[in-house]
DNA sequence: CTTACCCACTCGTCTATACGAGTATGCCTG
DNA sequence: CAGGCATACTCGTATAGACGAGTGGGTAAG
């Protein structure tokens, strides 16, 4: 085992009352962020900061778990722990549904991919009819059953996004809806050639740590929260036709939004 | 020390190859989720479950840091570990910025948290002109120093969110937009009288773990993100006339925000 | 030259122990 | 009764050691 080059970090200070592991993260922290560490660049390993601390293992390895809380480092087993590279990431603008981007034909998704130069990719598709959750019963009023739409998105071989879209069966029972694939301009397309002329979205916005399951359909790195997007659609009449209840990687999106200053 | 009651948690299965302080980490998830625990109960102490599964303590600590990292629990030195009590979530509108909100007297974070019956405050006032830091400068349209607006916003005690604005000098020197309290209606209400009258909002939102410096001053446990929120204002000759940079608490806000369907 | 294996190095999991520090409770003292 | 202290419980920090498992490189065998 070669010793660490010196300079890179710095020494324990044992009068401070901030705990030695903190102390190791601070320093590795300040590493990252000078740039002496760049994206997707090793750490030093257990032992050689073992050494270098003079201190156990496992205090070290509860350094790297404070720096994986915050997200800045990943951990691999058998190869070392690194730094976090940040993807890059879909920016959503917030006339993404605007009518004009349905009537071309393919899916917005794989126009905006195809247009940022990255590969993407739908899977574990699943459409069936189901009982409403209470959510969802509320938000698209007091349906008691719905017809269900879930899909996964992937960039480059990376989940991004998992969604589930439902719709009243009275709306999308026999119709391309139902479909897996509901043909171009997606199913928002298809409502309006239904004659539920849609007026406006809405959208509520939260941020949270995963759930587990989350974790492995979007293959969370740790320290990654998520953002849990759920849209309604209303047609020209005020009626919830939609909800579409998305998760996404919060390290791959950056959304945008226009307000009206009236 | 009492032994746990019987069925509240069941026993590990030595033949998976799912590691034991995750096992531990699932059933404690599973009790949280059907509710044999509820907001704010007090989880087992680290020597009860100890003894309960008959494994080291260290073992245990490790499936507690596993379900910490989700935000399911917290810990509290010298008490025990809790399920992380929700917080009161603040609704930010879509039309929290509209003109009419600005023609009555109070600030809308005031207004509307003594709507809700909570009891907000505002402090770390803090306005100065300085460098403007090099995103900053590209949102206001290559401007090399500008007015800041530093703020931090709490409710009930409880900091919810760390805002900045910045405004290019020649709109704000000067003016009551630099005095600590720039009056009714709020900054917005100045512009407006200054003669920028305001045309629309743009907002851009992340979610991500916070740094060291917003956890402390968020006072966030651990497994909460945050959400940054970048909004330029602009006025009706198109000229970005204020960027203000908010960091929120992801667990006390839901934003909202209509999109027109043209 | 290619293949297969071994080995060194990496992180992952787990045990056992020790001491420190914050909290709450009850008892004892004044 | 009030105050203070002792104590038992809580989590926080740190050590030292063991074994397992994934990775990659080098070496020996074919």
């Amino acid at each position: 085992m070669t010793s660490l080059p010196s300079g890179l970090l710095g020494d324990l200070d044992p009068t401070s009352d901030r705990a030695v592991f903190r102390q190791i993260a601070d320093q590795l922290r300040e590493a990252i962020d000078r740039g002496r560490f760049t994206e997707g660049a090793k750490l030093p390993s257990e032992a050689e900061l073992v050494e270098h601390y003079g201190v156990s293992r496992m205090t070290v390895r509860n350094s790297f778990s404070v720096l994986q809380g915050e997200g800045l480092v990943h951990a691999e087993h058998g190869k070392g722990v690194f730094v976090r590279p940040r993807p890059p990431v879909r920016r959503l603008a917030s006339d993404r549904f605007a009518r004009r981007h349905r009537e071309q034909g393919k899916s917005a998704f794989i126009v905006e991919a195809d247009a940022a130069g990255s590969h993407p990719q739908v899977d574990s598709l699943e459409v069936k009819e189901e009982k409403a959750s209470q959510d969802i019963s509320t938000r698209l009023g007091s349906v008691r059953r719905v017809l269900a739409r879930r899909r996964r998105y992937l960039l480059d071989g990376k989940p991004v996004e998992f969604a589930a879209s439902y719709l009243p069966l009275d709306i999308a029972r026999g119709t391309a809806i139902a479909e897996p694939n509901p043909g171009p301009g997606g199913i928002y397309a298809r409502l309006e050639e239904l004659g539920h002329r849609l007026d406006h979205f809405e959208e509520e916005i939260r941020a949270r740590m995963p759930a587990p399951a989350e974790v492995k359909t979007l293959r969370l790195a740790s320290g990654v929260p998520v953002i849990h997007l759920i849209r309604t659609a209303y047609d020209t009449e005020g009626r919830a036709v939609e909800v579409c209840d998305t998760v996404m990687a919060a390290d791959a999106y950056v959304l945008s939004y226009q307000l009206p200053a009236t």
